[in-house]
DNA sequence: TATGAATGAGCCTTCATTCAT
DNA sequence: CATGAATGAAGGCTCATTCAT
């Protein structure tokens, strides 16, 4: 892989040109499959010779990573952001589903290519990073469902009820398009519902 | 691929054999990967030379095949079952989700090695099979939902709580460990009163 | 490979079974292929279990070599019997000629088959033994040609006249089926014409 | 198999890289065998990696289709253009032998391994093409020979001539070589003289 | 003799990656 | 920066052959 360039409006382009590539590569992976996806397919799409794409990326998994980094990184951003706020735990919890509802729909490409290269990323050593991520966003929801036990605002085993909102959150990729009949923030109290109400 | 034998001895011992790989199979993938695993590392822990996994299977796919096949064709008998009894609709569908969720948990393997080969499955035309038992599984559970919310005792949109249901149960596999501190029984009717209490 | 057996009523059964094996081959190969039929398509149809042709054949290049000396053993002990009679160089050339289109023709499987590998059989090592047979033939012809020349009953260059006659005869496996328009004898009359007539 | 590239330069470049591809591996197969030449050993002589060869051709089997190509089309061509001529049948005859004998003569390499994967190429469906040219060819030498016959150039079976013909001017691959004593036009009117001399 | 499960070397092909231009 | 020809390791699969039954 060459090096970024050093001239700081050359580094800007290449900045922006890296990150479309990842948007687009997002796109082609969730339609073909990352791992039916050859480099030769996927630099066809990406208007790109075979050779090119080493330019941005050390190779197709670096790419696998800026993925999961944009699907990772902004959504722990703002959960933390929200459950460092004062309000209830419900409706921190409520306003952090509708977060993460809205960021799975509009990221929607890379959680498919996650959930497809799950088994990869939960085993490989060079996926520590999103690993944690993911982890330490689990366990923000975890504390919160906590909170909101405490508070009284849902019942049930804590452990049972993360797993469930997990679930039907990360599912809503497998179905949900934007611009159908249930809104996102209707789904996302609808799932908060499910999971609150006693 | 060798023709199975067609003395009715030899075929049940055959039958049995393949029934067993399948099942190995699946441990083998669950833990290092379908697409990760050669079939020279699969054969090994099997048990097996390289070439000796096709007197069984006209290829990996048709393993992949086999343990689709018996992840899906149980429960989805199972399913039908349930439903066609003259319980109330809250309670087939409790006694559905239990069900359901054991199976998930006794096929662990098959349910992991399923969703990471889940995108080449939904779009492979060798898949159909599979698809179809899983699109009826699923109209099968909405019918069910729809029933209890027209009965009184589940509220919200169907489709909303078809796919929370789907996300939650089926997560299930990417965490569950039987043995541990909550029962499989006692996992479902939390599922069950996540989607029907109101 | 298992050794014949040594009793003289089994040793002729077993030799019987083996011929039977090599003419039944010999159908198989031409209509699908030396190469392109494998031990077990070959097995199947004839009627015997994968293993069961190793009682019989030490490999399968062995059927080939048991094809090949059926082809050319006979034809060419009675083309030595033709060449050593008194009659003219033309008659016993067209006595030659005759009884090799008749043994082409009788032995279709045979010769298609020996021209399918005939690239193995010039080249191998193992194939010494058909490759003198062959040879032996074509400088039998050859002389016979020769002699016919200087008889005056053909004209022209003594090799070219040999490949001339040993294309046509040999193409005749071809194309030539037995029980149509053109007999045999007069198909090999034909060629001789071609080669004598001035 | 990469696609070719699309800027002309490169793409003449590619063509002719391709095209010398298919005459050096003729070569090689008509020495080692087609089947017996493993693509590892091929591309070893053709001074290329093992997976370069698929950079120009889609399998092993389309270089036995370009080589097929080469030997049949300039030779139909040819034919064509010579039977059209106002010219005797057997001067038409006599003509078109010199052309088709030259061409075996210096495609030998073609030729042998056309006949070496004869039996392949009579019965796979991808071979439909070159089956039609031979054809093609074939009842072009029938329809001159017929005329040759109505002229009273040539006496006897228009069939048996034909295949006669045919056996001969192909046979001269296996055992012709270019610079001996007999030269290819002597040889072809002597081929020539057989088919028609009254 | 006969069976068929099992072997394992070898095959063709794919594909992420490199590098001279 | 970009290209695309070339690499070579690794993959899935075939098949002649062996051997316990």
């Amino acid at each position: 892989m060459a090096s970024p360039p050093t001239s700081p409006a050359l580094r800007a382009k290449y900045d922006r040109r890296r990150a479309q590539l990842v948007l687009d590569a997002a796109a082609v992976f969730a339609r073909s499959g990352y791992d039916q996806t050859s480099v030769a397919e996927l630099t066809d799409e990406l208007d790109l010779a075979a050779g090119g794409l080493y330019h941005y990326f050390a190779g197709k998994e670096q790419l696998l990573i800026g993925i999961c980094d944009e699907l990772m990184e902004p959504i722990l951003t703002t959960a933390r952001q929200i459950a460092a706020t004062d309000d209830s735990a419900s409706d921190r919890l409520r306003a952090l589903v509708r977060a993460w509802v809205a960021h799975v729909v509009e990221h929607r490409d890379h959680m498919l290519v996650f959930q497809q290269e799950r088994h990869v990323i939960e085993h490989g050593a060079q996926w520590k990073g999103v690993r944690e991520s993911r982890k330490a966003f689990e366990r923000l929801v975890e504390r919160l469902l906590g909170e909101a036990i405490d508070e009284g605002a849902a019942t049930g085993d804590r452990r049972v009820l993360l797993s469930a909102l997990l679930g039907m959150v990360n599912h809503t990729a497998q179905w949900y398009r934007p611009g159908g009949r249930v809104k996102v923030d209707a789904l996302a109290d609808g799932y908060v519902q499910l999971v609150c109400r006693r």
